[in-house]
RNA sequence: GGGCGGAUAGCUCAGUUGGGAGAGCGCUGCCCUUACAAGGCAGAGGUCACAGGUUCGAUCCCUGUUCCGCCUACCA
């Protein structure tokens, strides 16, 4: 009987390409409303169409892929879906990054043209990621694939659109939004990074309109938006200043008075002099307070951020200043409007001042608070129910540390921004009539604003005309929604809606999501807020929050450090499995990954050791097989089939409690130190004697744990477990749509897992003593074997022959009492007794520092724990089983005591002979 | 400023009802023993950040301190 050979390393890239066409090919991961089982079901984090796989991803689908593997050999329906998204700014930069190498622009091309480029780059490039996400080995459904822009998806943009501006949820109005002067558009609150740095605090006198000689010295980090400013504001209760309110400051540089209002919101008396400037269209408080006391809105910036020469003269600023500051941007303007404040002899000091400013999360410009009209969903009744779903339990956040982080973002949350001026999205379904909003509507050039007040026809469908005047004028509102906008209702468009899909009611709500932290507020909070709101139920039970993944010393990753590592590098260096295997292992709830690439060479190494494994089993299997019942197997099939039926317990525990890393831990432990370390060298001499009356039945267990312990491996390393599975005997035609394996009680062996425990403690002593004598490896040695108790030492008896094979020598199996009088080493412990004959002239010395380093441990110990039983208070208090213990322990190293030093005694005397 | 998380072996991290401190990697020594040198065996290495408190007993529970990380915030 010929057995397949399997080579001596494991060589994963071949096998992975195989496998990952295959397993797509005979259509394993499809998933039917009509499967049987239990529906299971995982959106995945659509990642970004211009994106390419990166460690992060690898993270976040690699525990996917577990949990989806484990829950379709588990017999689930089981659905991963898969997808990725438009991400709007991201892709048009993309785009218009590749344009500008042509010499053209987005502007030279026209929007519609535009747009059809960025599908052209999609059709080409967009399915990157896809690729790689294959090559991972992810079992996504991917005749399901998505995509945000989707013709679907985007019907079901405007149908919510449309609805929630039908239930007030949608307004559109002039606010101070986030503005990045790089993109041009606006963003959200949260798609703003914040950065502290060092700046300065310029502390600036403004003299009093009725007596020019008073000064009210006001504390800004910006002067150059002085020209903006529409009040100061002093707190009224400040004895300094309180008088002062109501009168007028002359501003600087410019020809206007502005008032001095009293304002105990804006005003932090310990701050700074105590008097804030007021401005309101570049500062979210001064916005804020200006509405308060009805404070006219100047801009002195434009778009761009420069300064702007008809925003400074409606601010009344000086001829002269407007000439030196046009078009400059902020960073240039600064240091003008400084030195005229110094020449003016207003410029009171200048302090160093730590504060916080405003990114773009995506080209990292310093965004500017600029005054727009735009799109915001009114989000306070939308979040109400999504704070009640977790708060109730409707949705389980693991770990649960993040239950508090999310509620206070929730209670918090501010009306959410939107519209973005770009072209690379789902446009906004509004439309205006230019006779009915002439004023609103603005043409500068070939620039375009609807102001504020214009009135929106809201309409899934193009109007044909308008419903007040007739009119058939009418023009398309040119903003698109924010990216977040649809990904937010990506766990029901995806299955169908609006149309009420089996899909739909067969895997809504969806089971878990899996999410790194960084989006919690962006996608996750949003999706809970729209699932609840269109569909009625929460999107999904369980959110998953994993960790971020680092470099080595714990530094985020990052393009411009250089630290990044690729995860296809890695892949394909040390296999895809050693990579999942590590990110799996990693995975520690509350804490960020650091990642070096020696783990992953672990793991590759403990690939390596199951395959090897695999062609041990394969040499060994000619010969009949036979299933026994547990009960009537040797010792060491019972063992481990405990082993194997305690990791299979473990393991699917820690899945259901998301502890990859113990669930991967288990394994390892397992397969390693259980399986290969003691298990296979147990029944070496069985396999390896021809007819071996236990060889049939061993040769079965060998395999059946085997084959058992790859199919409890298989979610985290899915290609070297079909390979090694195709290749030993099995059922079925491949291992992902095999049963995942199931505790079973006949396995389970206390009997077996105490004797191991003797077997292992005592072949440990006998290796320590060869080693102390400097006994080679291969040297066959005579030892005796006792224990005081006469319980185990019956069960040395039964252990004598693997005790002799796993130690090299000869086991004589006697009470220590009873052994024959001999020059020996003799290693104690907890009442087990090994004796080493000494012969020929060895080095005593490693023996006796041994034993005296023990006898040391040894006594510190008893010390400890006379002085634990001497104490009264203990032994009155502690619980019984706890003293009996202690006792026990206490008798037993006296035992040992003696024995030791015993020994050492006559080791002395061998050493003076 | 507020909130959260972390501090355990040289490094990275486990440690779930408070009672003898663990793993992986690295390191040291001995071995090419026919599954595997990407390996085997043995071993060294830890006032569990610091200070108090609760308790018969604390790595674990409580309080405070220090250091690090993250999130969040309108000190201009």
């Amino acid at each position: 009987m010929s057995t397949p050979q399997l080579e001596k390393t494991y060589e994963p890239k071949s096998v992975e390409d195989r496998w990952s066409r295959e397993w797509i090919a005979r259509g394993y991961f499809r998933a039917a409303v009509d499967h049987a089982g239990q529906p299971y079901c995982i959106v995945i984090p659509p990642p970004n169409v211009t994106g390419s796989l990166h460690v992060g991803h690898a993270l976040n689908h690699s525990l996917q892929d577990i949990l989806i593997r484990w829950h379709r050999m588990q017999g689930h329906n089981t659905l991963w879906l898969p997808g990725t998204d438009h991400a709007g700014i991201a892709t048009q930069n993309v785009v218009e990054k590749q344009l500008m190498a042509e010499g053209l622009s987005r502007d030279s091309l026209g929007r519609e043209r535009f747009v059809e480029r960025v599908w052209q780059w999609k059709a080409t490039s967009g399915n990157t990621i896809i690729n790689q996400q294959k090559q991972l080995g992810e079992s996504c459904d991917w005749d399901r694939l998505r995509f945000t822009m989707d013709e679907g998806l985007s019907t079901a943009v405007l149908e919510v659109f449309v609805r929630l501006h039908e239930d007030g949820l949608i307004y559109r109005g002039e606010r101070l939004i986030n503005w990045c002067p790089r993109c041009l558009t606006a963003l959200s609150d949260i798609e703003v990074e914040h950065e502290e740095v060092r700046g300065k605090l310029y502390h600036v006198k403004y003299p009093l309109a009725d007596d020019p000689h008073a000064v009210l010295t006001v504390a800004t980090t910006r002067p150059e938006t002085m020209l903006g400013d529409t009040a100061v504001a002093v707190h009224p209760e400040d004895p300094r200043y309180r008088h002062l309110i109501g009168k007028k400051i002359r501003l600087p540089l410019t020809t206007r008075e502005i008032p001095i209002v009293g304002d105990p919101i804006l005003v932090d008396l310990e701050f700074g002099t105590g008097a804030v400037k007021i401005t309101p269209a570049h500062d979210f408080n001064d916005y804020e307070a200006g509405e308060r006391h009805n404070l006219p809105r100047i801009a002195v910036l434009d778009h761009a951020a420069l300064l702007d020469p008809a925003g400074m003269q409606k601010g009344a600023v000086e001829t002269s200043v407007i000439d030196m500051l046009r078009g400059l941007p902020v960073s240039k303007a600064r240091p003008k409007v400084e030195a005229l404040l110094r020449e003016g002899g207003i410029l009171e000091k200048i302090d160093d001042h730590k504060m916080a400013v405003g990114k773009c999360y995506r080209c990292k410009t310093v965004v500017e608070p600029y005054l727009s009209p735009q799109w915001f969903i009114k989000i306070q009744p939308l979040a109400v129910p999504a704070i009640n779903a977790v708060e109730d339990g409707r949705i389980r956040i693991v770990p649960e540390s993040w239950v508090n982080n999310y509620l206070g973002w929730m209670r918090e949350i501010k009306d959410w921004c939107i519209s973005r001026q770009i072209w690379w999205g789902h446009q906004i379904p509004a439309w205006y009539c230019l006779a009915c909003n002439d004023r609103q509507i603005v043409t500068v050039g070939d620039r375009t604003t609807i102001l504020q007040g214009a009135k929106p026809i809201v309409s899934k469908l193009a109007p044909s005309q308008c419903p007040a005047c007739g009119s058939r004028q009418l023009i398309r509102d040119p903003d698109v929604l924010d990216t977040w906008f649809s990904s937010a209702l990506w766990p029901f468009t995806t299955l169908g809606w609006p149309n009420q899909t089996p899909e739909l009611k067969t895997y809504y709500p969806t089971s878990t999501l899996v999410t790194g932290l960084d989006i919690l507020f962006f996608w996750v909070a949003r999706m809970i807020m729209m699932g609840l709101k269109f569909m009625g139920e929460v999107p999904f039970k369980d959110v998953y929050i994993h960790a971020l993944v680092r470099d080595a010393e714990g530094q985020k990753m990052s393009k411009s450090k250089g630290n990044v590592i690729d995860p296809l590098h890695v892949m394909d260096q040390f296999g895809t499995d050693a990579l999942r295997f590590t990110l799996a292992s990693m995975a520690s709830p509350g804490r960020d990954i650091k990642l070096a690439e020696e783990r992953i060479e672990g793991y590759r190494n403990f690939a390596n050791k199951i395959w090897n494994v695999a062609r041990f089993a394969l040499m060994y299997l000619s010969g009949p097989r036979a299933p026994l019942p547990p009960a009537q197997r040797t010792f060491p099939d019972q063992w481990i089939l405990s082993r194997l039926n305690y990791t299979i317990r473990t393991v699917t525990a820690e899945l259901e409690s998301y502890r990859f890393d113990r669930a991967a831990t288990a394994l390892y432990q397992f397969i390693w130190h259980e399986y290969c370390d003691w298990y296979v060298e147990l029944i070496k001499p069985v396999l390896q004697t021809p007819d071996h009356p236990d060889g049939a039945s061993t040769r079965h267990t060998l395999v059946e744990t085997l084959e058992t312990t790859l199919r409890l491996l298989h979610p985290f390393m899915p290609f070297i477990t079909e390979e090694i599975w195709q290749t030993i005997p099995h059922q079925g035609e491949s291992i992902v749509v095999q049963q995942y394996p199931t505790v079973d009680q006949t396995r389970t062996s206390p009997d077996a897992e105490e004797q191991y425990s003797l077997l292992e403690q005592t072949v440990g002593l006998v290796r320590t003593g060869r080693v102390l004598l400097n006994y080679p490896p291969g040297q066959q040695i005579l030892f005796h074997v006792g224990h005081d108790d006469p319980h185990r030492q019956q069960r040395l008896q039964r252990l004598q022959p693997h005790l002799a094979h796993l130690s090299r020598g000869t086991a004589e199996v006697h009470p220590a009492t009873e052994w024959p009088v001999g020059q020996r080493l003799r290693l104690v412990t907890e009442g087990l007794s090994v004796g080493l004959t000494v012969s020929g002239d060895v080095d005593l010395k490693k023996a006796l520092d041994r034993l005296a380093k023990q006898l040391a441990e040894s006594d510190k110990e008893s010390q400890r724990l006379d002085g634990k039983l001497k104490n009264a208070e203990f032994v009155s208090k502690a619980p019984p089983e706890v003293i009996t213990e202690h006792q026990e322990r206490v008798r037993t190293l006296s035992r040992d005591r003696a024995l030791l030093a015993s020994s050492e005694a006559q080791l002395r005397t061998m050493l003076g002979a």
